[in-house]
RNA sequence: GCGGGCGUAGCUCAGUGGUAGAGUGUCACCUUGCCAAGGUGAAUGUCGAGGGUUCGAAUCCCUUCGCCCGCUCCA
């Protein structure tokens, strides 16, 4: 193997989120939704490229998550299995995780303040007479509540109205006409509060033909609770023992308020989650392992720079499942659009045995579901460490890290994947179109796609070639030159710094195969 | 949901009431012997959508959809 060239490469410049956006489009790695028809807020389809990369990154998380060997914190292989569960549930299942009750709020917006409330914790303060003017304030908020009474002492002094005939009344039960003599919490003048509205983040539906209350369905928010739902058939089905995981890849659905940035918050979505059970006493030890495998996997995949951050939680910020227990923290990327700050690419969460005994009691058979330890002879409901990932998040932050402008090159820019995530792991050209060489070059080509993803283009000069490639991140281009074609090599030019070395024909799928894996 | 900005070829943009353009990319052929080279030729547009004003609208007005930024929200 001889060198040929080695350019040096320049440094990168800032990345510029819009610059990463037209790349995706114009290589085919992420679309609008239904773009001809205007597009819609908040979905988003991966093209040829995008569609590879994603699946990469799912089956890296999949391999090794639930098919290779992961060594634990007590030495022993860690056992977790898959599950491929159903979109649309029992709406039971929502009525348990909390979803239907906590997160189906009626909000209210204030047209002079622009502040929004949650319409069941304004209380409005004033005299039962008609067209005198109430005040809000929110529930449990003293200043608030003090800033109100002033208000209202001062506005009926000065109408002189009798202040004996005070009631409190909740928002949610005020007509239209209370509305209009209502002032905000943050307002000066009346009746710049809307009417409550339903905020439901579930998409809902219907299952079967008929559309009423009784067949109304959601499509699932989060893939947990498939998994949460069936671990008591899956205890019964696998020979499994705590501690032991069930791991899922799959869509979710949230009407997110705002969807924003590109693919990062979404309204379809696809999760990859492990709900892992362990005994309640070993929380801290799981909590501790998983968090820190979870943050040196994203390294491994490509996410390896200072933009990758591990993140404990405030204890303030806990989820309502979370807040006894060993801690909740996130796994943070530091994209274009967030920067200087991070965003959320995966949680990893205690949270405790919540769900398992949520639905245990709303199923009905309530303690006689708990799980029998063997070993320790003992029943309980097993404790749950949740890493929950997002897998569009997971694939945008590949695409921002690889994201590399080098103005030394052609194309200005490469994507800089690792050869396991890059959709395209060789390209393969004849130096020309002539003298032979397309026909070596395409043994050669067909030889490497026995196991790999590889392109074959003989067209236009080989400059074009490698600036596509460079935009579609694959690692190595193999171009099989006059030399070659009679000493049997052929060049393989490398990604991220253009060099080139020589190669015997037959080791290149070695050669591929070597850093692919 | 609120406020601001923006939507013209795949991409970057010009065009401000009178025949939709440029660069670049794409494709074909020729040429070429390692980094978007050169030559010749070709294809490509609901001017985001709908409505209105006008003899005539990419251009003016209204509505709407989408994208970006700031609030808000984010189990």
């Amino acid at each position: 193997m001889s060198e040929i060239t080695t350019p040096t490469p320049s440094p990168s410049a800032p990345k510029k989120m819009e610059d990463i956006v037209a790349l995706c489009r114009r290589r085919g790695f992420i679309f609008q939704s239904s773009e001809i028809y205007g597009g819609i807020n908040g979905f988003w389809d991966y093209g040829p490229l995008g569609v590879s990369l994603k699946r990469n990154l799912k089956n890296a998380w999949w391999n090794d998550v639930v098919e290779r060997e992961l060594i634990g914190p007590d030495g022993d292989a860690v056992h977790i299995v898959g599950l491929d569960s159903s979109i649309i549930m029992n709406p039971k299942t929502w009525i348990a995780s909390g979803h239907v009750g906590g997160f189906n709020d009626p909000m209210v917006d204030c047209k002079e303040s622009k502040q929004r409330y949650r319409a069941d914790h304004l209380i409005v303060l004033g005299s039962t007479a008609d067209n005198a003017r109430l005040y809000a304030y929110i529930e449990n908020d003293e200043e608030q509540c003090a800033a109100a009474t002033k208000g209202l002492a001062r506005y009926e002094k000065r109408d002189a109205l009798d202040p004996s005939v005070h009631m409190l009344r909740s928002f949610m039960v005020l007509t239209a006409e209370d509305r209009a003599r209502t002032v905000g919490p943050h307002a000066k003048e009346v009746g710049t509060l809307t009417e409550a509205r339903k905020f439901g983040l579930m998409f809902e539906t219907n299952s079967g033909a008929v559309r009423d209350e009784s067949s109304l369905t959601y499509l699932r928010p989060e893939t947990a609770q498939g998994i949460f739902t069936n671990f008591w058939n899956v205890c019964d089905s696998t020979r499994v023992r705590v501690p032991f995981g069930i791991a899922q890849i799959g869509k979710a659905f949230r009407n997110e308020v705002t969807p924003r940035n590109f693919t990062f918050r979404s309204r379809e979505f696809e999760q990859m989650e492990i709900e892992f059970f362990i005994r309640p006493d070993s929380a801290n030890e799981w909590y501790a392992w998983w968090r820190d495998w979870r943050f040196n996997w994203w390294q491994q995949i490509g996410l390896a720079g200072e933009n990758l951050i591990l993140r404990e939680h405030d204890r303030d910020e806990l989820a309502h499942y979370a807040k006894v227990g060993a801690g909740t923290s996130d796994i943070e990327y530091r994209f274009p659009f967030t920067a200087p700050g991070f965003g959320e690419l995966e949680g990893i969460a205690h949270r405790a045995d919540f769900d398992l005994s949520a639905h245990a009691t709303h199923c009905g058979k309530g303690d006689k579901m708990r799980y029998f330890d063997q070993e320790k002879n003992e029943r309980y409901f097993p404790h749950v460490i949740e890493p929950s990932a997002g897998a569009d998040r997971g694939t945008l932050a590949i695409l921002c890290e690889a994201y590399t402008t080098d103005a030394t090159r052609a194309s200005g820019v490469y994507m800089n994947f690792t050869p396991r995530m890059a959709p395209v792991k060789a390209g393969v050209f004849p130096l020309v179109n002539k003298d032979g060489l397309p026909e070596i070059a395409e043994r050669l080509f067909r030889d490497i796609r026995k196991k790999h993803v590889a392109e074959f283009d003989e067209k236009q000069s080989i400059g074009k070639r490698y600036a596509r490639m460079d935009e579609a991140g694959t690692p190595f281009c193999i171009t099989v030159d006059h030399d070659g074609a009679t000493s049997g090599t052929a060049t393989i030019r490398h990604r991220n710094t253009q060099a080139q070395e020589r190669v015997a024909l037959e080791q290149i799928p070695a050669f591929i195969a070597e850093r692919v894996e």
